[in-house]
DNA sequence: ATTCTAACA
DNA sequence: TGTTAGCA
């Protein structure tokens, strides 16, 4: 199929998918007049290649893991890979929560300070 | 009408 | 990624 069909299919703009073989995701065979051929296999490709971004992968690792996953191979690496990658996405929502309780604080504090009759300081 | 490459008021 | 330009 062209890339319309597929981009149709897949849910996804003609642009992304050219971008994913751009960055080394997605293979394209060509026609003698450049065009773009996909397999119907390019459909669950790009739902695969989908997930990975949702999963805050970036095109970088997408392309080092995708081998694996398409396989269906579940390797022990892979599995370390995707755990690692869900402590660091744990890390950051402790760290984001961190920040909204100081906020929260400083929310606090500040309502205080205008109960008070004090000035409300300049942004 | 659709796709392609290249480039960005 | 969107969008647009100029082709095939």
């Amino acid at each position: 199929m062209r890339i319309g069909e597929l981009a149709a299919k897949a849910g996804v703009s003609v642009r992304a998918l050219r971008y994913y073989e751009e960055q080394g995701l997605l293979v394209a065979e060509r026609s003698p007049s450049g065009q773009r051929h996909y397999p119907d296999s390019g459909v669950d490709q790009v739902l695969l290649i989908q997930q990975l971004y949702a999963a805050g992968l970036p095109s970088r690792s997408i392309r080092a893991v995708l081998p694996c996953v398409e396989t269906g191979e579940a390797t022990p690496e892979l599995l370390e890979w995707f755990t690692a990658e869900r402590d660091r996405i744990d890390r950051q929502m402790r760290d984001l929560a961190s920040a909204r309780d100081r906020l929260d604080s400083l929310i606090v504090g500040a309502t205080a300070v205008w109960r008070s009759g004090r000035p409300c300081p300049a942004r």
